[in-house]
DNA sequence: ACCGAATGAGACATCAATGTCTCGCTAGAT
DNA sequence: ATCTAGCGAGACATTGATGTCTCATTCGGT
């Protein structure tokens, strides 16, 4: 008897696929299940042995962000020091998954009606815990809600990568660029 | 012979056609033709026959939003006054083609690859033009490049639409919520 | 060297959406 | 009152993606 990581062998890195699939569908959302299978360098068999169709497939790329992101948040370590730097540590960890996170946002239409899966209600309370952190030690305004600035995190990530993916922002400014407009906004503070 | 609006009889209105079809379409971006047709309250031969196939449906709806977004950005005179200003009216005269917006921002991945529209390559213009404008004016930060402002501005309108739509924000906050992060951002200005 | 599990390729049926057509009907023009 | 353009409803063929199956092959473990 053989067991390697999961109890039984493994040719196809069920992760890898994944990975490939976030790929392409950030890019092409309409992508077809041979596109998706071809992309990976597997046959649209195998696909198929692995995710029973192309919602299993969605939902496993949502759990896989889901699990991606909360190792980033944790390794952003989102309550120590100021929310100012907590915030740059956050969307410097999220970078990698801009795109697989724009594919699910717009994907998500999907649970519209239906009940939202709470790992996101998770991610979003984490977040939201950060920015109402910075108001309560008066670094950040509160005449703008938590709830709407994780929105507006997401959006302005989402924004990002597309501006990068479409060359009219350089991929190295991603960050400085999201993070400043967040943080510091558009308008001229004195202090800076 | 008779001759109405354009020359012929219109039964169907077909702005109020793509109106709904907008509405509709911004909910579920896989609406089919038929709940197309339904959601318009016509048959959908009748949509056939206005619009050759989803293709045709999806580039009328962007003429449709080049042209009233045109217009939103004449009536906001993006060029008089201050950039802050400009900008509060244009966010306010966006508002109520958010939805659209955002459905056709993630439909544009249709266009990945083919020529971009110059339609939207106008109104990026336009924007940009407003941003530089603040920047030379002294208004807006010189880190960060019109451009990225500018999907910003988009970025945030349609994550703005989507969190009233799932009741994170009050619809009554949209324009608010927008222009206060993109012009004040989320850290806290001594001015203000 | 052997063996078995997993793969790739392809055939096949199914299904949903699309696009086209016909036909009876209605509203509006004359 | 009549006529006709345009509509709704439905039937129909077509297309493309999907899901299932088989079979030969390959790769890893023993």
């Amino acid at each position: 008897m053989s067991h390697s990581v999961y109890g039984r062998l493994m040719s196809v890195d069920r992760t890898q696929v994944l990975h490939s699939a976030a790929a392409l569908l950030s890019r092409k959302a309409t992508a077809t299940m041979d596109e998706v299978a071809r992309a990976a360098g597997i046959g649209r068999a195998t696909l198929h042995r692995h995710f029973a169709g192309r919602d299993a497939l969605v939902r496993a790329l949502e759990q896989l962000a889901l699990q991606e992101l909360e190792a980033a948040f944790d390794e952003a370590r989102l309550d120590e020091g100021t929310a100012d730097e907590a915030v740059r540590r956050l969307v410097a960890g999220m970078e990698p998954m801009a795109p697989l996170l724009s594919f699910l946002v717009t994907e998500n239409q999907l649970f519209e009606g239906d009940q939202q899966n709470d790992g996101w209600a998770r991610l979003d309370a984490r977040v939201s815990d950060l920015f109402r952190r910075g108001q309560e030690q008066g670094t950040f305004r509160i005449d703008l809600t938590p709830a709407w600035l994780t929105e507006a995190l997401y959006g302005l990530i989402g924004a990002g990568a597309w501006a990068v993916q479409d060359g009219r922002v350089a991929a190295k400014d991603f960050q400085y660029m999201i993070v400043e407009l967040l943080l510091g906004g558009a308008r001229r503070s004195v202090e800076k």
